[in-house]
DNA sequence: CTTGAACCATACAAGGATGTATGGATACTG
DNA sequence: CAGTATCCATACATCCTTGTATGGTTCAAG
């Protein structure tokens, strides 16, 4: 148990650890891509020398590697968990809107800055693709407690999931208003069913209650 | 009008233009992403030095303006065309499904790897940008002729568009058996209507005569 | 205060990238 | 055959990257 930094009144320099550099290379990740994870810019960004990067990490090698376990923590737990614990169909597919919209549970610009890694990097895509076909599966299962044929929840798993990581690929910057605007045609045409009036509201009004 | 190469029985070294060095930055845009696109990579992939290149292009950057334009031709083309000849909603759908799975006619890697491209220039993402919201208008303005009221046909355009865009990203090698298996079920998914059993087998059938 | 571990800064070596300079090879043309 | 434009190969300068070596600085404990 290491207690808070006794560090003078002047401001020295905070020592870093690990995770500032994990920080820092997680932003420059999202930014620009793997490719731009490199320790001098790293270094800079954070105000250090490159000699501080090889004394906390073996190698470049080992911050990647580092970073991948960053994005499975950070955006693999919420999704899986969320469908299971669905009361109902509309609470279901609208938490699952929330949530991809939630900065706080999830990152759509991290997800998608590793899905693009992962075409560059074999171990990687193995690793993002098992966590995609464990999504969908997740997703089908929820679909079918509600009543759904399997291959018609397969289906609907499908779409609804590509749809969204189609969204993070296009990049638009939707403005929520606008996506909210539409909710219930959204709605209607990924389940099939038609969302109830109040729900409809109640999501509009407080979405985070909704994750 | 230039006549075949008069080149000697021996084997001398057919001389290169600016195509085939544009045809090998492409092939390595898709397999390793546009940080690989290197004169020197490319020189060796086929064959000759790297002195050649600067005499076809002023710069590397001119090559790769060349691919954006080769992407543009390529892929811009027969999407817009497609859907303002359809003659029926499944017509419409069904080649819109045939298009995205028929390398001849369109390349979704060179579509994916463009797509990455622009993540990293802001040139690159504003014409994917423009591209992407002209094919959802104009998927849009299909469902609009066939009775989908205004909102709908936006929504339904962009799930259409974004699970296809999904599918890319998520890079998916499934197997076409598998995805006409579940022909009916993504149509009716896709349009809220059922697709006629009579269609779905022609299209199983001869997919090519749709597009 | 001294000692030793933890941490950081700097200099260096090696490799790879773009782009330029320049001479040589090849092919058309009169 | 001679001459010229086109095309290619090689060598070089410059820059930027990772990784190592090494010495200095900070902190905590005895």
């Amino acid at each position: 148990m290491k207690n808070a930094p006794t560090r003078t009144e002047t401001e020295a320099k905070p020592r870093l650890g690990r995770a500032d550099w994990l920080r820092a290379a997680l932003i420059c990740l999202i930014d620009d891509g793997i490719e731009a994870v490199q320790i001098t810019r790293l270094a800079t960004s954070i105000g250090t020398s490159r000699g501080s990067f090889y004394w906390h990490f073996k190698s470049r090698q080992e911050l990647l590697d580092g970073l991948l376990n960053e994005w499975f923590a950070v955006n693999s737990e919420p999704i899986n968990r969320l469908l299971d614990s669905a009361p109902s169909l509309d609470r279901g597919v609208l938490s699952f809107f929330a949530i991809w919209a939630d900065p706080e549970a999830f990152s759509p610009k991290l997800e998608q800055a590793v899905r693009d890694w992962a075409r560059l990097d074999d171990t990687v895509l193995a690793i993002v693709r098992a966590e995609d076909t464990k999504r969908v599966a997740a997703i089908a299962g929820f679909f079918q407690r509600f009543d759904y044929q399997e291959e018609d929840a397969t289906v609907r798993a499908r779409v609804l999931y590509y749809a969204q990581v189609g969204y993070f690929a296009i990049n638009v910057e939707e403005a929520m208003e606008e996506r909210l605007s539409m909710l219930k045609p959204y709605y209607f045409a990924f389940t099939g069913r038609e969302l109830d009036e109040q729900t409809a509201l109640d999501f509009s009004a407080n979405r985070s209650s909704f994750t």
